[in-house]
DNA sequence: ACACGACCCTGTTCGC
DNA sequence: TGCGAACAGGGTCGTG
């Protein structure tokens, strides 16, 4: 789940969770919480009642009444949806309980989403948000930031630097191979190499690209859907990711769209257009 | 401080 | 059809 995914499910939540006491809760893996014991956390949570949901990058912030925050974030395969009923029980990762006899879930078939809970007051001390970069429509991310920030890494590439949580807070793989599309930015360049210029495309396509997959409810490449059950319409406007083969939609037929690896993980790109 | 590899998991798809 | 390999919206940890 990427930036998008995770603020379109935090805008189909139910608006009318919030102010109703949690009577129970449920944690599946521990191994999953960090920070504090699963006891420590159901302990805490019990009788608290949410007053607001927020994002940081690609976490999802529940607020309680108690001035203390829930964190979660949903790795790969995260899914969130709220019922009148526990089950299927199958992946579910932890659920919620309100007085009401609803439960607020997150499901991960794959493990790798995390929790946590933190002094709402001290979220961006908390181990998740120290070294988080600034999110990608903060107004203070300015080119001028980006460009200092590049300047640390040695070798990362372009898109590996996308991908970095300390360069911008949001980019995913999808989106990044999508931004240096948009940007005409060739992938496996050095990031410290890029001008100023080819760093205010990439900031700026990185805000456009992000903002129009949030109007589209996020991309469904495989099974993601937001929190009222519903599939996204970002997958339709991909220009390469997954299109390896396909005609580049700005050079036609005269260049098709590639697919390399870059640590571990594809990247897709026009090697005649970006540059 | 950063680069790099290993590792954490399950499910689906692809190639033989 | 079976079966292993490859791959999938992410991030952390240890080593050098």
């Amino acid at each position: 789940m990427e930036l998008p995914e995770i603020e379109t499910i935090l805008r189909t939540l139910p608006l009318d969770l919030t102010g109703r006491p949690i009577v129970r809760s449920v944690v599946r893996f521990s191994e999953r919480v960090c920070g504090l014991s699963p006891s420590t956390l159901r302990r805490r949570l019990l009788g608290a009642a949410f007053i607001g949901f927020g994002r940081r990058g690609k976490f999802m912030l529940l607020h309680l009444d108690t001035h203390r925050t829930l964190i979660w974030h949903l790795g790969m395969s995260g899914r969130v949806s709220v019922d009148e009923s526990l089950a299927p029980v199958k992946h579910l990762l932890m659920a919620v309980k309100l007085d009401d006899g609803r439960f607020v879930k997150l499901y991960d078939a794959r493990r790798f989403g995390r929790i946590s809970l933190a002094e709402t007051g001290e979220l961006p001390l908390h181990p998740f948000f120290r070294r988080m970069a600034r999110d990608y429509d903060d107004p203070v991310l300015t080119v001028g930031v980006l460009t200092r920030s590049a300047q640390r890494f040695r070798k990362r590439s372009v898109k590996e630097a996308l991908l970095d949580q300390s360069f911008i807070a949001g980019l995913g793989n999808i989106y990044a191979s999508e931004v240096l599309f948009e940007a005409r930015v060739d992938p496996r360049r050095s990031v410290r190499a890029l001008s100023r210029q080819e760093l205010a495309r990439v900031l700026d396509c990185t805000r456009t690209i992000l903002d129009g997959a949030i109007a589209r409810g996020g991309t469904s490449i495989r099974d993601y859907v937001d929190a009222s059950g519903r599939r996204g319409g970002f997958q339709h406007r991909l220009k390469v990711y997954q299109r390896e083969g396909a005609p580049c939609v700005r050079c036609g037929d005269n260049s098709t769209v590639v697919r390399i690896v870059q640590n571990r993980r594809s990247t897709f790109f026009c090697p005649r257009c970006q540059k």
